[in-house]
DNA sequence: TCTGCTTCTGTGAACGTGCACAGTAGCGCA
DNA sequence: TGCGCTACTGTGCACGTTCACAGAAGCAGA
């Protein structure tokens, strides 16, 4: 690789002195029309690119974002709230220069390699991607002062670490009212793991619309995998088996809970309804197509990216932004 | 933010110099069993961690790699194929302490600014995914002589651009071969696109086992999307009414070709018997499930970042690596 | 003419490393 | 004693920027 011009090639080039070039790179005041243009052109002649090394060196700042996926689970990619969150982020930073680097941190050996990065300087902020309650790598991450948001809320740390996301209670709220105008009168629900945000707020918007009617036996915990789904349908089935409603917390395990319905000999809608929530994919290719809550994921993930770029540019704190949801009205309910 | 010690602090703290400090956490010999261990007892009393900018600037090395996602189809990362390339890249290299940035270069801009990135000397080294025949991007980072390999072949640079890969050509025999065996006598297929390796090796490993009864009113291409599967099956039932069988390059395809048959009211695989490729989640998902080719993508990734990091390390050429598929029988076929 | 202000430019120092080099101490051997 | 070798250590410089500062040039006003 032939060696690259700096800064000094391209003063030289154009008759200038380092300053005067670093002026322009940085467009500062004070740089007269004249210099100006022979510093560009001598850019362009030299094709030279500003070494973000030796500037973040003096600056402090390094021009990348860390997201930091807590999710273990094997599939991450492919679920489309990550998916449309990675893509946004990379757009919407790429726009501004800004670099993204994509770290796990599955498990203890992950986020400890996440403190020891971003406690290298080596991010100009994080964005939390599903980190769970009471992670010691967010208090850690909050003790360096380094500028964090969350897609979707950190449990406990509501307002500590702001964030953007779906109204999952108000969203629950809308699933739970069409089943019960639909005519149901036994329904239950299967929710997300009590330590994520959907977990608890679509259990609460769920109980917000029934109130008493929400008894313990009609609620069963699954961990957003389609086998959850599956066995927590079972187990609901064999508890109460004349329920005639099911509002699940995400579309997969509603595909789990369909299939358990089926080898029970349930029809769906006829004898059991099937809500779901996230409007994903799987949603409209499974039989029959789900009902479901369609969250704003790409906005979501706008504003996060949003929120993170203003408490870089040293905004004072912001504000948790919160988006509507939407029915989708399908066949299964 | 506190400030940061340095290698000044720690060597004043292990009352060494810092080239002692500098040994030591380059690991180098000619370094005194004393002196490593008051270097290590001053690294931790201090909390020091290198700084990499400074590090980089002197050693030209980054520590990063950038992956470059060429697919502008919005939803790349729900692909399997990416999905678990990325984690398997993130965790490998973590692995090394190589921290991975991901761009997008699904335009004309996104692809001028990967240049400038690479350009701009900020990775080590450039993982292709699904890089398009005769993109000017390769050819840029090609003159720049920086590491690079890809995920699956670019097409018209297998020689250049070493690769992992999944056995395309013979996974689709080994899906033609089975539709034979089947008694299946007029096999049609849909191709991916023919600038893609998937789209061309696919049809070449069908073409190997049909010979001259591969007719061209048997194929038909497609995009991978589900959408073109659709209206390439229904374009084939349109020509050829009475084929019983269909090779479909992509389970996504796949899953279109079979609402397709579904409204054409044709019964599969009685009528007809669909085969997909990818043994993607969608697969087991359909209606009925897919037969279908299983790629080793989790060995395809770790190949691929293995081929990656001996590229960096400065081993000289390193030679494609081609993994074998497997057939899944489920009821499609 | 002097002073003060604005606009513009160049220079030296600093950011935190790694590396080449010089140098020291100890030891064995002729 | 002198020489060469090994094991170890410290120092100066370079990497490519930005930033603070010092100054120059031009102009207006007293």
């Amino acid at each position: 690789m032939a060696k690259r011009p700096t800064i000094h090639d391209v003063a030289a080039a154009a008759g200038v002195s380092r300053g005067t070039v670093s002026r322009v790179l940085n467009d500062d005041r004070y740089v007269s029309p004249a210099a100006h243009a022979a510093v560009r052109r001598a850019i362009a002649e030299t094709g030279y690119i500003v070494n973000r090394n030796a500037r973040s060196l003096v600056t402090q700042r390094t021009g990348s974002v860390v997201m930091v996926l807590s999710e273990p689970h094997e599939k991450v990619f492919e679920d489309p709230n990550y998916s449309t969150t990675i893509r946004t982020a990379i757009r919407r930073l790429g726009e501004r220069d800004v670099s993204l680097v994509i770290m796990l941190a599955g498990d203890d050996g992950d986020r400890e390699r996440v403190v020891r990065y971003v406690r290298g300087g080596h991010a100009d902020g994080v964005l939390l991607m599903s980190t769970h309650a009471g992670d010691p790598m967010v208090d850690e991450l909050e003790s360096m002062r380094i500028p964090a948001v969350a897609c979707g809320a950190v449990v406990g740390k509501e307002n500590v670490i702001p964030y953007a996301a779906a109204d999952d209670r108000e969203g629950a709220r809308q699933m739970t009212r069409h089943l019960v105008e639909q005519g149901r009168r036994k329904i239950a629900t299967i929710t997300g793991p009590m330590d994520t945000p959907g977990g608890i707020q679509r259990l609460e918007g769920f109980a917000d619309v029934l109130g008493r009617k929400a008894s313990r036996k009609l609620i069963e915990h699954g961990d957003w995998t389609q086998l959850s789904g599956e066995s927590a349908m079972a187990r609901l089935l064999e508890r109460t088996p004349d329920l005639d409603a099911v509002f699940v917390a995400s579309d997969l395990m509603a595909a789990g809970a369909l299939s358990t319905l089926r080898a029970a000999g349930r029809r769906v809608p006829d004898d059991v309804a099937v809500g779901g929530f996230d409007d994903s994919s799987v949603a409209a290719t499974t039989h029959p197509p789900l009902t479901t809550i369609r969250q704003p994921l790409a906005e979501v993930a706008e504003e996060t990216v949003r929120l993170l770029l203003a408490l870089i540019d040293g905004g004072g704190p912001v504000d948790p932004v919160i988006l509507p949801t939407r029915l989708i009205v399908r066949e299964s309910a």
